[in-house]
DNA sequence: CAAATAGTGTCTCTAAGACAATATCAC
DNA sequence: GTGATATTGTCTTAGAGACACTATTTG
């Protein structure tokens, strides 16, 4: 019997197929759309980032910012690596969506994508854009339910638009599986990867723990709703609302100011 | 420019590096201990399956099922795969509990593992039994917190114990991630992997999602309720427990016999 | 009948939802 | 004052938890 360092010695990691191993970022923010009325407050729409393919395959086409792991990292540093490059700014969060290992996902080969969901504020976005290659772009996101049972997911910036169509597989343990009926021009099984990724923002959501990072430090409590809102699509009444964080926040005795209207006190995420 | 059929005639996956990818899997069951009161019912167990490991690295330890990601297969299918090879029955359930990459997590290389847990019914493995080797056997398990905050997970099989202590590490998104702190014999990070897969399952019991999967095709409240506790630790008053889950079950119109007491009405879970 | 589990009725309390009312700024 | 948002109070209702009580079997 040889000793474990012996057996270690003569290992070969190679003997076996591997696959390549990415990783895949659905990085999602909220940005408001300046309003005519100068009273009233801006309007709100989620995005997600996505980036041209400049290169063989899909060429041309719109996919998820992502990368093979490389050796020494983990596959959420890579993750955190990926969206640092591409937007400048680390996440706040970084939600495990699923791996997707499907054969045939991917026409170079074998090929299967770890997916994580990440929330940036948009605040941070802002003031980072820029040195964003114009292959780089937030996209509108709609994602609804058909008539038939269908999903249909719409991604639009300027005069781009991706529509691709789902059907939900089954959802057991919260998280909901898709399959990809048209894929609306999107890279590789990525409007599948986009859909699951929203449904596990959404329902987190609905448990305030993604909806903070959206956020700057300091924010309004109707802001912090309005994220809420958007992302679920469901809304609330204020009061309700206000019942429901109270324990989350506390006060920094700080008011908005100039906003064309009674001035919203400024909180602050409450550490548990 | 190339066609894209030209790229793909060109391209060389192999010129990455790459990992090793795994599949690990906690499996979960429920066994009942006998009783010497003829009229008590059973008490039940939280078990998991553990193999010895017969090969370096570890030799000797206990580690989870689990094995190399072959061509052609998903991740999820791959640990469908390792359960049947192991235990003779396909689990009811599947569900993802993490991917765990950290660099040096295995001795023998760049190893990622992708984590599932899954529940057989306490009656299946009964049956399809006998056929295994010694060295696959099913470990009773507990897993508490102290008052220094740690986390102790003990691990038993006849004369067999292994207890490894952990540290919470963070746990956002519902999820818990955990730092080994003691491995207590268990082979590679598992202790970690089993701890995130409880935790997991614990979550998940609550809104009774993967309860069901324990038991039989019909079943007493009763039993589906100490399942329940069994996972949670949470013990809940009947009645209440009734309600709560009266719209997920139908009733067979049948009943148990001979039981010392009176007898149950079988339920089936009732399809959404 | 005794021991043990099966099953029901109902009270209380909490939290969610609905609605109404009041407060405060910029212009 | 007007238009907009901010903030609070309270009524109603749904559901969780606690308790007390009744029902049915085997030995």
């Amino acid at each position: 019997m040889i000793s474990e360092k012996e057996f270690l010695d003569g290992y070969d990691i190679g003997a076996f197929e591997r696959p390549s191993v990415t990783t895949d970022v659905v990085a999602f923010t909220i940005r408001s759309e300046t309003n005519d009325n100068y009273r009233q407050d801006s309007d709100s729409k989620l995005c997600i980032l996505l980036i041209r393919r400049g290169e063989h395959p899909y060429l041309g086409r719109w996919a998820l910012p992502g990368g093979f792991l490389q050796p020494g990292e983990t596959v959420e540093q890579c993750a955190l690596r990926e969206i640092r490059e591409e937007t400048g700014v680390t996440p706040a969060s970084l939600m495990p969506v699923g791996v997707f290992s499907e054969p045939g996902r991917d026409p170079r080969g074998w090929i299967i994508s770890n997916a994580y969901a990440s929330v940036l504020s948009g605040d941070a976005v802002r003031q980072s854009s820029g040195d964003d290659a114009a292959d780089a772009q937030w996209f509108d996101l709609r994602f609804e339910t058909g008539d038939d049972g269908l999903y249909r997911l719409t991604l639009r910036y300027e005069s781009v638009t991706l529509s691709a169509i789902l059907a939900e597989e089954d959802s057991r343990f919260g998280q909901s599986a898709f399959r990809v009926i048209d894929s609306g021009d999107l890279a590789f099984d990525h409007a599948k990867i986009i859909a699951t990724a929203l449904t596990a923002l959404r329902s987190d959501a609905k448990k305030f723990d993604a909806i903070f990072d959206f956020l700057p430090e300091t924010f309004t409590l109707t802001e912090l709703q309005k994220v809420q809102e958007v992302i679920t699509d469901i809304t609330i009444l204020p009061a309700n609302f206000r019942r429901k964080i109270a324990d989350l926040v506390t006060e920094t005795g700080a008011y908005t100011q100039g906003a064309g209207h009674r001035p919203a006190r400024l909180y602050r995420r409450r550490k548990p």
